[in-house]
DNA sequence: CTCCTTATGTACCTCTGGGTTAATTTGTCA
DNA sequence: TGACAAATTAACCCAGAGGTACATAAGGAG
């Protein structure tokens, strides 16, 4: 992985030891974050072989064309998401606790992961065209449907959900609020300021975003913040 | 704008009429509908002028570069949705029929404007840089929260709607859910089937959208699908 | 009619960026 | 220890895309 930039610099005598795994996983580091900040049509591979600790040559050796590369960066962004999702245990919470919690987690981790945001957005500019392609991510996206599934049937059974709950709905819902909230972030603060944008902003939408959700599928919801404006 | 394809296809006499306006306009719908397509690095200015009725030259001519061009285009369909929206008159409704109303509204907007929303993808992926260049785009934005912060006012004057009802926090959950029905609309039906975007499906989430908008702002809200799941 | 500005078409230039060729080194197994 | 595959480097290729030079037609003013 090191080039060899002897003093003399004459011999070019490049020693460099052989470890196709850190070769592989550096370069999808730099190629995670190219793709996410200019797309696919606007990432240079050039760059971001200049970006490795490697060459261009193994780019194309490790991942066949641009195409290739951006394929496995999808993947490995997907699944390293989904697996964080997947972390979450709310099986022992009570099924209104649950649902803020999946909620809350669901907001969070969009905040967390900017770069995820943008390769899926990235993804629906080119119609979702290499999610199709992957095998891997179709399996990803049971997880999440699964875990609200379980709590929409106990709250239902509880009587504390309305019987018309829907988990995929839950699931847009949640997720449209938390996704938009990453990736219009430049549009929408230019267009209206950043007061959203604020820590405090983002932690009183954060809250909305549960109320919005828990409120269609809660009989009876009630926010906790019943009057005053702000702090 | 024709060009003169001779039959005998020697002397290459072309006869053209002036008329800039159609041209500038030809240039600007085929340009909206290939950056809208393909982004501002994916889209191909040869492309661009083979489809329109003109020549590359005239692209150069009216726009400059390319980035000149994408910044009119954006600017174009910025000030063509936000218009549209301001057609919409909830002055004479009261409050909340007039947030029902501009909530389906948005929501009707985003879904019949794709390449709005397209071209907003592709401006959050640059960070917003196009947007904060234009002079045009920030005072479009008014209008709608001007409208919010009016139907605010007489809810909370006539008790309706709870004093922290926000009339910022109200665009951005409407528009939170109105843009994600769209942009993502390729990547989640892709990993969670078409449900929601059948007919039905759509009328549905419609409602939902509703009743989540609602369901933070009215006093004691309650959706008017009690019970039932579906049709 | 002539001149001038605006509008347009054709052909061309340049360089970037995706992709490849060929040669070299590393490590391993007989 | 020598051969062989896997890993890696450096240099090169070339189509294509953004952008330009140049010539010329359209149309209006005087």
């Amino acid at each position: 992985m090191d080039k060899d930039t002897d003093t003399a610099g004459q011999k070019r005598k490049t020693t460099w030891k052989k470890d196709p795994a850190a070769v592989k996983e550096n370069i999808l580091t730099i190629a995670t974050e190219e793709f996410a900040a200019h797309g696919l049509s606007g990432a240079n591979i050039n760059e971001i072989a200049r970006k490795t600790a490697t060459s261009k040559r193994m780019i194309y050796y490790y991942f066949g064309d641009k195409e290739g590369l951006y394929q496995h960066v999808l993947e490995r962004v997907y699944s390293s998401l989904r697996n964080e999702e997947q972390m979450l245990n709310v099986a022992d919470l009570a099924p209104i606790p649950a649902l803020r919690r999946l909620t809350e987690a669901t907001f969070d981790s969009h905040v967390n992961n900017p770069q995820f945001i943008r390769l899926v957005m990235i993804e629906n500019i080119h119609n979702a065209e290499y999610v199709k392609k992957s095998k891997s991510i179709p399996k990803l996206n049971k997880a999440i449907i699964d875990k609200l599934t379980d709590v929409c049937e106990r709250g239902k059974a509880s009587g504390v959900l309305r019987v018309d709950a829907d988990p995929l709905e839950l699931h847009w819902m949640t997720s449209s609020a938390s996704f938009y909230n990453v990736s219009n972030m430049a549009t929408f603060s230019t267009s209206f300021g950043d007061s959203l944008y604020t820590e405090q902003g983002q932690k009183r939408l954060r809250q909305r975003v549960v109320d919005m959700v828990l409120g269609t599928v809660v009989i009876g919801y009630q926010p906790d913040t019943p009057s005053s404006n702000c702090a």
